[in-house]
DNA sequence: GTCTATAAAGCGATAGAC
DNA sequence: GTCTATCGCTTTATAGAC
């Protein structure tokens, strides 16, 4: 079981590119089989749930990544600065720089939203808490901090939609700067 | 013809709605039939194109209306304050103050993406240039004109996706007025 | 113009041999 | 653990009666 789980996760990051790439509904299992180089018996064999269960793991993993590569960091950072520093660093690269968008992005606008609704929904709620709290902790207020935290993860979302959309992963880029800068 | 014409335009709205709660892939023909009333006989009677045919009239309808409603005011105003302000009246009672989702913003994201490209890279980039526009007029020079234009479209995407996801259509007109208020 | 029936293909998922 | 074969269902689309 811990061998059949370890072979498992090797598979999760590329589930998650396809999913990205193809949304839930559009991510049949041919394309998984033809992506992965796995036949339908092993992605049964690694995932009895199906595709709901492949896609539920992909979020786990994502979350968890979050946890520790932006989360932790705004909330544990001695230098509040550094852990939203951090975090606009991180980002640029998760996104690989406007050239990748963000699966729970996609999770929330499709149909699939209230299949993963509690997922979709703890991802920008935890992300949000910690950057609120990372904020006040710079000195801003807490209307201040709330409304600069929408507009940071607002934005860091818009500008994957517009790079996406305009086939220009700079806006994205771009946006993060400003996005960087304005807090000053 | 034409009037079937008229008779298949009064469906288009309602094709839109279900493809933006549904997304292309998730609108199958049994949904489409049983929200439009409409068999699938007098379906592929007006829409002989299927499917596809449908999502580019849609597209259409919704490029139109931008066109008259969002774009030709900010071109057109003799006042371009004026004209940006009639924009964000429009889009906040358009996407109906955050609980409606934008469907090329939702084509942009997952696989319909190259399947409407064109349409979907032109209503950004249209609604771009006009702003942009719009803000030279106000006395911005190009580059803050450009800048301001990427941080409006991409905050209206982002209020979007967010008010969506946290299931809070309150985020996006917050995320709206302070857009608004941003230009001073 | 709308209906029913149906075709052809693809879907997710399962069973069983190996 | 991976394969092939197959089930049952849904999909888009078409045909033809009315």
């Amino acid at each position: 079981m811990s061998k059949a789980r370890a072979e498992r996760d090797t598979v999760v990051p590329a589930l998650g590119e396809i999913f990205r790439e193809h949304g839930f509904e559009g991510a049949s299992l041919s394309v998984i089989t033809e992506k992965t180089g796995l036949g339908k018996g092993s992605l049964y064999h690694f995932f009895p749930g199906g595709k709901e269960e492949m896609a539920t793991i992909v979020l786990v993993e994502i979350d968890t990544w979050f946890q520790v590569n932006v989360y932790q960091p705004l909330r544990d950072s001695d230098d509040p600065k550094a852990g939203i520093d951090h975090m606009f660093t991180a980002v640029e690269e998760y996104f690989r720089a406007g050239r990748r968008v963000c699966l729970v992005g996609v999770f929330a606008l499709d149909n699939t939203r209230d299949r993963f609704a509690s997922a979709v929904k703890s991802y920008f709620a935890d992300w949000a808490k910690a950057l609120t709290q990372a904020l006040k902790r710079c000195g801003h207020d807490g209307a201040k901090a709330k409304a600069l935290t929408e507009d940071i993860l607002g934005g860091i979302q818009g500008g994957l939609v517009l790079a996406r959309a305009l086939d220009d992963p700079a806006v994205f880029t771009r946006t993060l700067k400003r996005l960087r800068e304005n807090l000053g």
